[in-house]
DNA sequence: TTGACTCAGTACAGATTCAATACCAACGTG
DNA sequence: CACGTTGGTATTGAATCTGTACTGAGTCAA
């Protein structure tokens, strides 16, 4: 298979990897969701090349993940936001940066803390069944073709 | 920055995209958390390049993701099995896996359905604050560097 | 005991993609 | 009018990915 007939696939995973699976994609997504909205901003924190980061942007305005707007006239100069669709894309880094937090982080702690604007703890996501409110581990979890399903 | 860099970054979410981050290696991590064990199955149902599966396989038993274990003698076989680490990624799997359900899904619905053991139910993960148990969107969180932090 | 088959890889060459560097363009400032 | 800022393109050598073929150890069937 070839990358770009992920998108092709009967899976949720495989379409939504064609579109954040890349290299780069995410890492540009952890910063904008740390409030980064900048082309030369993208370019300097993540220190690659300004064709990738050109491509990457246009592919994720492109999806509809991000959208590219002018924050200036003469010259008019434009900003990457992440869109609704995007915001939907916070559960993903989060469980990432868990993930990271719990088996690569240095032993003074986690380098970014996230906090909980509702109850002003800082936190770390935990997943649970959205019909019974609890938690659910991966073992909890059985997988069956639903009606989408064609292959695979 | 090179890929390889990335590890060195102070962020829990470079560190694990150096990891996980690769084109390839969720698809396989997908396919673990449905089953597949073998080099063969995995091969056939990426229909990617062996020498690809070889190098992503290697990788995650190194990183303790997966273990692999012979399941026969004569001639001894193995099979790669997630591990306690490699089973905490399934939040990362089921995140992604909502997002693909929730917009590229075909009409008919998502090809694969998941049902939580606990209740019997089919159900889609929400991420809720390991503080106040309520649950948790993108604006409502507030990224701040911690303790582990030294720089970017 | 020969030949076909399975599983789990390696080897290698060609195609693709990436990265670094330089450059372009529009405008404001001094 | 030179220079700086922002947001890109163009180009070219390096790294990576892909497809195909091959190896090797063992089983099975005739």
């Amino acid at each position: 298979m070839k990358w770009d007939d992920l998108n092709a696939q009967p899976c949720s995973i495989a379409r939504a990897l064609a579109v954040i699976g890349d290299r780069w994609t995410l890492m540009i997504l952890r910063d904008c969701f740390l409030g980064v909205r900048r082309f030369e901003a993208f370019q300097a924190r993540l220190g690659i090349s300004r064709t990738i980061v050109t491509d990457r942007l246009r592919l994720l305005v492109e999806e509809g993940v991000l959208r590219r707007e002018a924050y200036q006239a003469n010259p008019v100069r434009h900003e990457y936001r992440l869109t609704d669709k995007g915001l939907e894309l916070h559960p993903v880094i989060l469980a990432i940066a868990r993930f990271g937090d719990e088996h690569y982080a240095d032993e003074a702690g986690p380098p970014v803390l996230r906090r909980h604007k509702g109850c002003g703890c800082d936190f770390q996501p935990v997943q649970v069944c959205s019909a019974c409110g609890e938690p659910v581990s991966a073992r909890q979890v059985e997988a069956r073709a639903g009606v989408g399903f064609a292959g695979v």
